[in-house]
DNA sequence: TTCAATAGTTCGGAATATCAGAACTATTGA
DNA sequence: TCAATAGTTCTGATATTCCGAACTATTGAA
């Protein structure tokens, strides 16, 4: 279990953001991440849009959040609170993570 | 060669637009599309940021973005014309392709 | 201290997507 | 009719993604 990687603001790339994000499950969880008000689990999103993910799966959709530096995840006991870099991310792609969310939203909503 | 899709605007998801821009090629492809003030032709990209693209690939460049619903194209005699349907989307996705445009153009100009 | 429980991570193989060269199709102008 | 131009499709190599199984790390008992 090699420590956990988390990209430097100025290596946060559009293309990485987009590329997570792309995929509904990551929406899910990242809006998720947002909505929650304090950090979150990862075991919070063993189903995500009424659809169960395998462990495995959702391990490998955090560490995409987090590689593409969407969100910061740390080890708290026996579990990973993870929290959005919204902050950050902000000062770099200012309006984009806003933008995303409310698509996110109208697309849950008219579904 | 099968007739070009276009989706309807209401089959148009984020997860399609988000996958498609997340490509740097294919986001510089629809950025040079908006920008060229009139619909442009494929082979106006078969160098993009100082890289040369395949036909072949250009070609399934064309199409994704096609198939995600950001660009319509139509023959015109030997060659195919592209345009970006920005105002449909921005119909459905208020915001979000400026703000992803926006931020190509500042992660270029950095660069 | 040892053990079990919990929370995530990594490994491995099958299914899927992407890239680019080669061959193909469609349109136009000699 | 033919050649030239602009894109598309086919195909095989390469790279990703998904998920079950095995693994690691932390904590709270017994």
């Amino acid at each position: 279990m090699r420590p956990l990687a988390h990209p430097a603001l100025e290596d946060i790339t559009l293309a990485g953001i987009l590329h997570a994000l792309a995929d509904e499950t990551r929406a899910a969880i990242f809006v998720g991440i947002l909505g929650g008000g304090c950090a979150q689990r990862c075991a919070a999103f063993a189903t995500v849009s009424e659809r169960t993910v395998p462990k495995s799966t959702l391990s490998q959709h955090f560490r995409a959040l987090r590689e593409a530096g969407l969100i910061r995840s740390e080890r708290q006991g026996v579990e990973m609170l993870n929290s959005a870099r919204c902050a950050e991310i902000e000062t770099r792609f200012p309006g984009l993570l806003p933008a995303i969310v409310a698509a996110v939203l109208a697309q849950a909503k008219a579904a």
